[in-house]
DNA sequence: CTGTTAGCGCCTTCAG
DNA sequence: CTGAAGGCGCTAACAG
């Protein structure tokens, strides 16, 4: 059996009570026996039982991070920011991957909410039902939402338009102005925002988007892109630069359809993804992008949720958007650059 | 507050004792009783609350995965692997990242071990020290390490020498005999394994590994594989074929280090890669490489942890290993293979 | 077969 | 400033 309050306070000679109250710095405790517990404390090795704790406090000290999945290097990198100030706090966290069906989904509202595992839940890419969600109020329990939005609850996520902004900003800096625009199905909420960051940018450089390089792709995979890239480059007047907004993998096709054709990148065509996934930075040539700050967008949604459970759960409904960051690297050039005055040039240029 | 044992204990009539009995089927209670007891259940939506039920039975219900980090694919795939198991069989999971910090491993194991947070401890890329280790002992709690061992515990993860051994095989069987392998270093614990397997698959072959064609990479960047990949190129009778079984990231140097001395990959120089990195699909051309089962090894580290707890932490100190997977991809031709034969031709050759 | 009695380990009143 | 008492929600022994 190990060690417990009890075992301390005979040892000392005062009573669980008192040793409790120096453990959790109550009502102030004479120096003296303050220090005797604290040395019995020591001896014999103690250490509060958490479970116990939580149960008489009516809390898990646990929060749940629920996702259809986790295997995926951006929410890895969200992970990675939550967990870190998850456990500079001190609380516990528990992973709950619904796979995208529904029945799991349920079950983990049914354990979670019922069985008050978690006192706070960040939902990544999810959406809950109202049901769930006041299922959710009814347990007093909090909700952060990364990446989606449910009225009534806090939400974050990077800025998706501001992004999409700048990258078309930084191929109009380099003097395109024919610029491509490979969107994802306006299925995907970020899609419409991505679009607009790009319409407010071409806009605002007195350029009208051309409907026939503004094209949807199924997914986000590198055949996307192949095959968008071949409609574009067959095009009478094609584009001296492609946005990739669907994303990374998208580019790596357009890179490759490009190459295919007997052009050169970026001397003969720039190219600029979304989202720094791995493998941006081992293309050839490597590829510059929009990377999201995910880290910090996980941290602060932990934070969020501890504001929402010191405030007792008080809807605040805030709703927070993160910058992504330009990453310059060698798949974009100045329109019209010969060969020599490749990306690396450009790079130092900033 | 939520609705408890003893609210469906006064609906009914009886004693929570009996609402807890028809709970976890104990002796056998009249089936009218029992009848009334579920429906009150059902009609006040009551759960039971697992920390008070753990409290009392001793246990926590929840093992714990630590690791120096989460971030990364595989660690990924086995967390997926192993949360799965854990969903499956209702208990709980809590992750402790290390950060390769001794200080928070310390604090791992007296939180984990003192505060009884967790039943199991599944250790990943972890070695936790003898007085660590003893202190599990004695709290009963069992450990089972992936991807190193300790001894007296259960243990499991890749079969690097196998897969290292499958990888030459391969590389042999079409034709090649000037094999370079390109390695991590000695202090990560598989390089040896992986060495061996392929000493094995080219003393088989009638070959002597030659010393100038085994290289050690400080690392498995893609900046280590372009290096190591220029010492082997500029060697006059250069290898036909390099094993990077360091990792994807260095094949994925050794490419790029080749086409841009004007080597066609495979044509004039086959490539496989260790690991399955997600870019290794992406890759031009696509990168045949060894695949872990790594979602399997971590079921299977849950299953052994719980066969464990059944036998009430007997110390079974099984060792287990599974088999990697060859995944044939562009990236390795036969030796002297024109172009147009190219990589999938070989694929439907199997 | 069912109810009562004791806790699990801890914390919070409420008296002293 | 400290002790005693009561209880968090649940279950294992005992009685009845």
């Amino acid at each position: 059996m190990a060690v417990t309050i009890k075992d301390v306070a005979k040892k000392v000679g005062v009573t669980p009570a008192t040793v409790s109250m120096v453990i959790n710095n109550k009502s102030r405790i004479s120096l003296a026996t303050r220090n005797k517990v604290l040395r019995a404390i020591e001896e014999l090795g103690y250490y509060p039982h958490e479970g116990a704790r939580n149960l008489v406090l009516k809390r898990s000290n646990t929060i749940g991070v629920a996702a259809p999945s986790f295997i995926s290097t951006s929410a890895l990198e969200i992970l990675a920011g939550i967990e870190a100030e998850v456990r500079q706090s001190g609380h516990n966290m528990v992973l709950i991957s619904t796979h995208g069906m529904e029945q799991i989904e349920d079950s983990v509202v049914a354990r979670v909410a019922r069985e008050r595992k978690v006192d706070g839940l960040i939902a990544l890419n999810l959406q809950f039902t109202q049901s769930q969600q006041s299922s959710f109020r009814e347990q007093k329990l909090v909700l952060v939402a990364i990446e989606s939005e449910m009225s009534g609850w806090d939400s974050l996520g990077p800025d998706h338009r501001e992004g999409a902004y700048a990258a078309t900003k930084h191929l109009l800096s380099l003097g395109h102005r024919r610029l491509a625009f490979l969107n994802a199905p306006p299925s995907l909420s970020f899609a419409k925002q991505r679009e607009e960051g790009f319409r407010k940018a071409m806009l605002e450089a007195g350029l009208e988007p051309a409907r026939q390089r503004m094209l949807v792709v199924p997914d986000a995979s590198k055949e996307s892109g192949l095959e968008a890239a071949k409609i574009l480059l067959a095009q009478d007047t094609r584009p001296t630069a492609v946005f990739a907004a669907a994303g990374d993998l998208c580019a790596a096709g357009v890179i490759s359809a490009a190459q295919a054709a007997g052009l050169k990148v970026p001397e003969d065509l720039s190219v600029i993804g979304y989202g720094d996934h791995p493998v941006a930075a081992l293309l050839e040539p490597a590829l510059s992008t929009l990377r999201e700050p995910l880290a910090q967008i996980g941290a602060r949604a932990f934070g969020m949720i501890k504001a929402a459970l010191a405030e007792g759960g008080g809807h605040r409904a805030v709703r927070e958007t993160q910058l992504p960051v330009l990453v310059e690297r060698q798949s974009c050039a100045f329109m019209g650059s010969k060969p020599g005055f490749n990306g690396q040039m450009k790079d130092s240029g900033r």
